[in-house]
DNA sequence: CGAAAACATTGAACAAGTTCAATAAATAGC
DNA sequence: GCTATTTATTGAACTTGTTCAATGTTTTCG
């Protein structure tokens, strides 16, 4: 069950056998069906995610009703929102499932049991989210000086997986414009080919 | 001499004083005039910065030659290519003094002398990272959603004691538009008041 | 399978932001 | 205090992206 979990760790730190079972024994499985929430606006986050199975999108809902979408987490991915779990404060956030998925949660009574307990833990979570702060910090960059062109191309390469399991509505959502927008441009370099 | 350290330190985590005064021993005061670069691109970020006086652009420079700047630092900011230290790899980035500036810098030996010898300080960092992943995420966010005119005026409000020490030529390539833009910006704004 | 819903495309009119060039204002450094 | 340099403003033409509305296509699910 936590094979996915296990191997994703490693990529990170090292942790002896008997670590990683500790910390892989704090998380629940969760099985959810496409087209539901695991945070809604509001909610306060009790949850750090490994998503096993499926995908989904983190997404803020803006005053003027319009959906910006944060990042999407497929298998092997985490899913959170750091800020409402951390500081136990209502989300801004909403996490949906776009497909039939399964996550492994943990608690926070738990991932403080394990920064307690098992030193090496929060070395793992500094690194991930360090790593997670780097791509953040790319990803601002590609928006101030790139055109929604080159954006589009970008995600389609550097995310081949994810982009074919999207509905152009998701992608347009995660570039920042609207979806006829996305259109025209498919349709630009379609002709250029 | 690191007495505002002692401090930003203090409003993460709690150390002891021995724990702090060992922890920020392991730092170097550097002093730079305005106009220099802390980093410059194609070096490794040898150091992780905190800054005790002046200002400082974090910033990029994309394959059409415009500036990208990620982020300002001033008093009580850190100030780092983390991808670049972290990794030691070839950092994309320059830093640079905006202002006669001081930082006190440690090097990735004693970052990690201090990882492995000062358990708490592992959380320290974790903390911060998460601290400014949340905000960045904030700005993309808003980066994705907002017109440039609110970003502008959220900048101003946000950040009041940067905005005034800034050219507009800073804050536009802050904001990612052009500086005559903002000028038309800035010219709207003020007639409608 | 068939109907309803969600998604994708297209065009026309519009809004937001850029580029270039010219000029004015402010600042830095000697 | 003067001059060179940097910064700020403005206008006109242009590009990028939005909005709205209409139509066609694909998916979903009972």
């Amino acid at each position: 069950m936590t094979a996915l979990l296990q191997q994703n760790i490693a990529s990170h730190i090292s942790l002896s056998e008997d670590e990683t079972e500790a910390f892989c024994n704090l998380f629940q499985q969760q099985v959810i069906k496409k087209k539901s929430f695991l945070l809604r606006e509001g909610e306060v986050c009790r949850f750090e995610g490994f998503v096993t199975r499926g995908l989904f999108r983190v997404y803020h809902i803006d005053q003027n009703g319009f959906e910006q979408i944060l990042y999407f987490a497929i298998e092997n991915w985490w899913v959170t929102d750091i800020d409402s779990f951390t500081n136990e404060k209502p989300s801004q956030l909403y996490i949906e499932a776009l497909e039939d998925s399964t996550v492994l949660l943990i608690s926070k009574k738990n991932k403080e049991f394990a920064y307690a307990n098992l030193p090496k833990i929060e070395k793992l979570f500094r690194v991930m989210t360090q790593k997670t702060h780097v791509a953040l910090q790319r990803r601002m960059i590609d928006n101030l000086s790139k055109t929604a062109d080159q954006r589009y191309l970008d995600f389609r390469e550097k995310y081949p997986n994810i982009y074919s399991r999207l509905t152009n509505l998701q992608i347009a959502a995660y570039l920042g414009i609207s979806h006829e927008f996305l259109s025209k441009i498919r349709k630009k370099l379609a002709e250029n080919k």
